[in-house]
DNA sequence: ACCCCCATGTAAACGGTTACATGATTTC
DNA sequence: GAAATCATGTAACCGTTTACATGGGGGT
C-alpha cells in the first residue's frame, strides 16, 4: 500500500515556516512548490486534525474560539517523523502521460492532430522554461533564504526538464515530418541523425 | 471537471490490435506503454460494459457464456469518439513529485539525505536510459510495424528524459556539495558554472 | 488429481478534488 | 455597513488500486 505524502508535506511546511493555520499552509505551498506539490482543504484540515491527535503537531494558540484561526507547531515527534521520512527513498509514482497516450494512438487520427499536440507542448514548454529561469533569479536575489538549496535543486530540475521537453518536441515534429513524406524509411534515417 | 482517459485507452488499443479481451487489452498496454500508462482490472471491465452500452465497441463472439473469453471490436462510433479525443489537447495532470518534496525540505535532515536521495534518482535514471535504448532498437528492428512513428516518439520522450534527470542529478549532487562545504555563496557560484 | 494460466468480475478502501456552508476580521 | 479577505470545516463525488471470488482449459 502506498503512504499518502500529505501528512508529510504539512509537517516539511510546519517545520520551515513556524506555527501556521491551515490556510496559511495552503498559501505557503502555493507561493513555493506549487509546480510540483498541490494541497487542497479537503486534505489539509482534516490531516492536521489527524496530526494533532497523533501528537506530530499542537495547537500554537490553545483556547481560540471554534471560527479563528489555529495555528499549528510541529512537536518534536512531528519532527523525528519528518526526518524518517526525509530518508526514506520516494515511493514510485504511478506515471500518466495523456499527451504520449495520444501521439501513441496517432495514426488513428489525421496526422494534423499529432503536430498539433506536439507545437502545443513544445509552446508550453517554452513558458515553463521562461518562468523557471524568473523563479531562479528571484531566489537567487535573496542568498539568505536558509530555504536556498531546497529551492535551487528544485527549480533546477524544473529548468532541466522544461528544456529536454522542448529538444524532444522539436525531434518529434521531425519524426512526423519525416513519417509523412517518406515513411519508415525516412523516419529512421531521421531518427539516426543524433538531434 | 477532469474527464477520465481510461476509455480512450481501451479504444485506442482495440483500434490498433484489433478485437481483444479485457484481459489482453491489459497484457498490450503492459507490452506497450506501461513506462507511461498502466490499466487494472478494476478499471477495464466496468469500462467495457459501458462503452458497450453506449455503442462504442460491440461483442465481437456473442453468444459466449459467462466465464468465457468476450473480445471486444470497436465500432465505428468508437473510432470517432477515438478520434475526437485524439484532437483535443491533453488536459494539465496534477503534478506530484515526491522526490522534489524531499529534497525541498531536506534542510531539516542530515545532508546525507539529501546525497542519498540524488545518489539513488541517479542510477534509477541510468537503468532508465539504457531500457530505452534497448526499446528503441528493438521497435527498429521492425520497420513494418503500422506503429513505428508513436513507438519512437515515446520511447524518445523516455530516453530524453531519462538523460536529461541524469544531468539534473549530477548538476544537484554539485549544489549539495557546494552548499555543504561554502554555504550560499559557493552554492551561487556553482550555479552560475553552467554544466 | 493437481497446478498453472487464462479470464471475468466485484467490493472495499483510499487519496483526492470540488463545492458548499459558515463565520470572523479588515478595509473602504 | 458593505465588500473583500481570512479562515475552518464537511459532504459528495470521482478515479483508482487492491484484494478477493469464481471458474474454464491445458499440461504433467
Amino acid at each position: 500500500m502506498r503512504e499518502a505524502s500529505t501528512r508529510y508535506v504539512l509537517l516539511g511546511v510546519l517545520a520551515t515556516a513556524g506555527p501556521l493555520t491551515g490556510f496559511d499552509i495552503r498559501a505557503f505551498l502555493d507561493h513555493s512548490v506549487s509546480y510540483f506539490w498541490r494541497e487542497s482543504y479537503g486534505q489539509i484540515y482534516p490531516e492536521l486534525k489527524r496530526l494533532a491527535d497523533e501528537g506530530l503537531i499542537e495547537d500554537a494558540s490553545p483556547g481560540a474560539g471554534a471560527r479563528e484561526a489555529r495555528p499549528w507547531r510541529i512537536t518534536r515527534a512531528g519532527r523525528a517523523a519528518l526526518k524518517a521520512w526525509l530518508d526514506r527513498p520516494p515511493q514510485p509514482a504511478p506515471v500518466r502521460d495523456e499527451l504520449l497516450l495520444k501521439l501513441f494512438f496517432s495514426r488513428h487520427a489525421p496526422s494534423a492532430a499529432a503536430r498539433a499536440l506536439i507545437a502545443r507542448a513544445k509552446d508550453s514548454a517554452e513558458a515553463r522554461g521562461v518562468e523557471f529561469e524568473a523563479a531562479e533569479a528571484q531566489v537567487l536575489s535573496e542568498p539568505e533564504d536558509p530555504d536556498l538549496l531546497g529551492s535551487l535543486l528544485t527549480l533546477e530540475r524544473g529548468r532541466i526538464m522544461a528544456r529536454a521537453q522542448q529538444e524532444w518536441c522539436a525531434r518529434a515534429a521531425a519524426f512526423v515530418e519525416a513519417w509523412e513524406s517518406g515513411g519508415a524509411e525516412a523516419l529512421i534515417r531521421r531518427w539516426r541523425k543524433k538531434t
